[in-house]
DNA sequence: AATACGATTAAGCAATTGCTTAATCGTATA
DNA sequence: TATACGATTAAGCAATTGCTTAATCGTATT
C-alpha cells in the first residue's frame, strides 16, 4: 500500500510537495530558451562565430555568408536584442563585434557534445 | 539573393583570401545550431533541467509541467534524437534521465549571460 | 543640394513548429 | 484472454520564423 496521495496521472505517485519543489526549481531556467532561440538559427551561429574572430561590418557578413543585406540585418537585430553583439557606426558602415564571452563558451560546449555523438 | 544590387564590394575592402579563410572557419560550427534548436523551446529546457535533478517518467513530467502526455512525449522524442536524454522502460512507465554533461554546462553559461544582462 | 551607398525597416509569403484530439502500441494485471 | 493504463504516433491546425522585394534612413562625397 502507498501512504502517498495518489495523483490522477500515473503510478509513480509523488508528494505534492515534491512536485512543487521541482516546479520551483524551474524558476532558475526561466527565459533561458530565449538565448538558445537566437542561436538556433544556423546563420546566427555563423555570425557569432565570425564576429568572435574579429569586427566585421554588415556587408562583410553578407559577402562571406552569401546572403542579402536585409537578411543579415534582420539576424543582427536579433543578436543585438539578445545583447550578444555590439555595434558602432564608422561613416557609412556599421561594424559589429561580439559582446559576450559566455556565448563562446556555450559554443565550445556544444562542439564537445557533438564530438561525443558518434 | 545573388542578383541583389551589390556593388563591387563595400568600402571595408577585403582580400578574397581573407573571405575564404573566414568561410573555412565556419566548418567548425556546422550543424551546431541543431543542438540549440532543441533547447530553444522553453518546455524542453525545463525538461532537461528537471532531469538534471533526477530520473522522471513521462507522466511525472506531464504533471509537473502541467502539459498533456502527447505534448511531453513529442518533446522527449526531440531530446532523444539530439542524444540529450536516455530512457528505460520499467513496467508501464518509461523513465528518462539526462545523458549529457555538456548540456548542463551550456545552461550554466546561459544563466551567467542572463545575470549580466541587467 | 544632389547623389551614392551601406544599413535598416516594412509588408508579404512559404516553411516550420508546437499544440490538440484520436488512434495505436506495450506491458501488467484481473 | 480481456482490460487498464502509460506512452507513443498520426493528422490537422494556429502561431511563429526567415526569407524576399520595396521603401526608407543616415552619412559621405560631389
Amino acid at each position: 500500500m502507498d501512504d502517498y496521495p495518489k495523483t490522477d496521472w500515473c503510478s509513480s505517485a509523488h508528494l505534492a510537495a515534491e512536485v512543487e519543489a521541482l516546479r520551483d526549481k524551474l524558476i532558475e531556467v526561466a527565459g533561458l530558451s530565449e538565448l538558445f532561440k537566437v542561436l538556433s538559427d544556423e546563420t546566427r551561429t555563423r555570425i557569432v562565430y565570425l564576429l568572435a574572430q574579429g569586427e566585421l561590418c554588415t556587408c562583410d557578413l553578407a559577402e562571406i555568408l552569401e546572403m542579402s543585406l536585409p537578411a543579415i540585418s534582420h539576424h543582427l537585430r536579433l543578436l543585438r536584442m539578445a545583447r550578444l553583439v555590439r555595434h558602432r557606426r564608422e561613416g557609412k558602415n556599421v561594424y559589429y563585434a561580439l559582446d559576450d564571452a559566455h556565448v563562446l563558451h556555450i559554443i565550445r560546449e556544444a562542439q564537445a557534445h557533438f564530438r561525443e555523438e558518434r
